[in-house]
DNA sequence: GAAAATAATGCAATCGATTGCATTGCCGCG
DNA sequence: CGCGGCAATGCAATCGATTGCATTATTTTC
């Protein structure tokens, strides 16, 4: 029959007839020289033995640090975020801080007010993945002086490395879609569509203008269909449309994987062979792409890496390190599986 | 230039002359009418205009509440795990609570510390998916009073619902086995291999149970391969054990579906083909599955749900409500596709 | 040997919200 | 008219840790 009520400061200093300040004092490792090493030998003992586990909360309202930072996704169901968790998890806890994550889906609404959780929570900043280009979360965050870094996704329409306004670490998708063309233009291609993903997220825009310019720099043609969303669904749609409506396509450069799989979808119900009749290339390179059938050629994004560099740059945001660029943007990687091939009459 | 302190309780009752106590009763919805209706209006008025935002941190101080659950996760990155956390996130939304996500690994010692860095920043009860069947972490949150629900897998060793000890929410793994077993059968197999998962995991333990179990009761031979861990690379290693030592086996039930990946990757290599020289079926019904060649046929574990169930058991165990049976057991599905058929010769 | 410097520790305010209890004022009822 | 009772609000302690300043005790220096 123990005590419920876990120990404290005070229990410490109690049991041994010392002010709790200096106990507090023993505790943290900067201030541990200023007592004796006698005391602060007998005080590490007691702690230990009354098992002594500091509230952080108590701490955290006296130095308005939570040593919390909020992450905000659109879908962690979306492979492409978990690896990114990862890298931020890992970093985070070296610096003995931790993530308050969520869900907030597309709509700014439920966006603001998971952030306004947040940040009653008193996070010390925020890493984003759910910004659009003009970002109604993003400008109140700013507004009231909260740290914030985006992360896969920037704000602002400006070239490759978005306006500098909000610090992110980005893919170059420009670069992205460069290769994906390279790539496809080396095998013979001349007919190539690009399915775009949505415009108002900064991927969605940037890989669409990449894959126009690098297209016109060959001069080719660069055919562009619309896809509502970044999801097989709308994969299918388009491409569904592509079929239709551009007769002598050879190959498609999907927005992302997930765009991917439902080209695969459209082009098995309808019968047309990949790669034989139709190369399909994708974007981020997701777990299990290798696995499909034919397995995916794509573009693969350093998401772990891009993950740690996000938290970094809040971490340093925080300490007040404002070293260096504070945009960093990660040079993506063509991935060649058998989902691309010469195209059947070259 | 406006304060750049955030507006506190305090600023609000001193702008309208009245005592902080009282603007504290008019947030709170539940005491908001213990005051008069005039000021309760003026101080909601005023708070909104100073963009009061309350700060849980100092209120979680004083009610020993930080409406905060603790997720620790063996690996975000198994696409297991994310439709499981959305749920959790889903119900503590409603609840007005948020979670604090962590990757811990395997190691206990390594979760442990992550659990301590939980209960540290006070969180109001913990959600793990780590545990093992003798679990040296939830005997320390045991210990020390800490409401604790484990997900998809459960402690101790009994039946298909565990000790009671602990609650939890899991899917019925024997009788997925059950299913497994009764379809490959159906379609006129009788040399079928199960490759385990980890026995000191209750699904390892139990899908393995309940494989030798469906299989006896059928007066057929149980062939059990031990694989090393839940991994594409120990599913591919123990689908070679079979091939090598088990030539007439016809079928294979893997432990889940990153196994029979694996098990893919052993028969290409050795040239089997697959449905037609061996039947694979998995576990779980990850996302994607159905992408691969061929197509996996598995048994489909209600994830989401599974992860809103926990939820609803720690948020009850908080709030007292000891409701209903603490062990909450789902039933699985078997989704048929292509990665099974009959044997070559019946 | 006395003054000054230094080391070790105690004191008390503070962070922002909550809440049991005390106080004030007003109303109704006999 | 006076008192019980109720409604509305103020008061102050509290949660647990931090930290600038004050107070001792100890040492150094001249």
């Amino acid at each position: 029959m123990k005590r419920n009520r876990a120990a404290t400061l005070k229990d410490i200093a109690a049991a041994l007839g010392v002010h709790s300040s200096t106990v507090s004092r023993v505790m943290n490792p900067a201030t541990r020289d200023m007592v004796g090493a006698d005391v602060a030998a007998r005080v590490l003992e007691t702690a230990a033995a009354l098992g002594y586990r500091p509230n952080r909360m108590a701490a955290s309202l006296r130095t308005r640090r939570s040593h919390t930072i909020g992450v905000v996704l659109p879908d962690i169901t979306n492979p492409v975020f978990p690896p990114i968790l990862l890298g931020i998890e890992q970093v985070l806890a070296e610096a003995g801080y931790v993530a308050l994550v969520a869900n907030a889906g597309n709509e700014p609404t439920h966006q603001q007010y998971v952030v306004e959780q947040m940040l009653a929570r008193q996070v010390d900043g925020l890493i984003l993945a759910t910004v659009t280009r003009r970002d109604p979360v993003v400008e109140r965050c700013l507004e009231q002086g909260v740290t914030v870094v985006t992360v896969n996704r920037t704000v602002g329409t400006g070239g490759t490395g978005g306006t500098g306004a909000v610090p992110g670490v980005v893919s170059d998708d420009k670069a992205g879609m460069e290769l994906t063309v390279a790539h496809l233009t080396g095998l013979g291609h001349r007919h190539i569509a690009h399915i775009t993903g949505p415009q108002n997220v900064s991927t969605g825009m940037l890989r669409k203008s990449g894959f126009v310019k690098a297209m016109q720099a060959r001069g080719l043609e660069p055919v562009v269909v619309a896809g509502a969303a970044y999801t097989r669904e709308a994969g299918k749609t388009a491409c569904r449309e592509i079929l239709d409506r551009f007769p002598g396509i050879t190959a498609v450069a999907a927005g992302n994987d997930l765009v991917a799989m439902g080209c695969y979808d459209a082009l098995a119900e309808a019968g047309v062979r990949c790669p034989g009749d139709m190369s399909v290339v994708g974007h981020n390179d997701m777990p299990m792409v290798d696995m499909f059938s034919p397995p995916l050629t794509t573009i693969r994004i350093p998401h772990h890496c891009m993950g740690a560099r996000a938290a970094r740059l809040v971490l340093d945001h925080i300490d007040g390190r404002h070293e260096g660029s504070p945009h960093v943007v990660l040079q993506p990687e063509l991935i060649v599986r058998s989902s691309t091939a010469p195209p059947r009459r070259a």
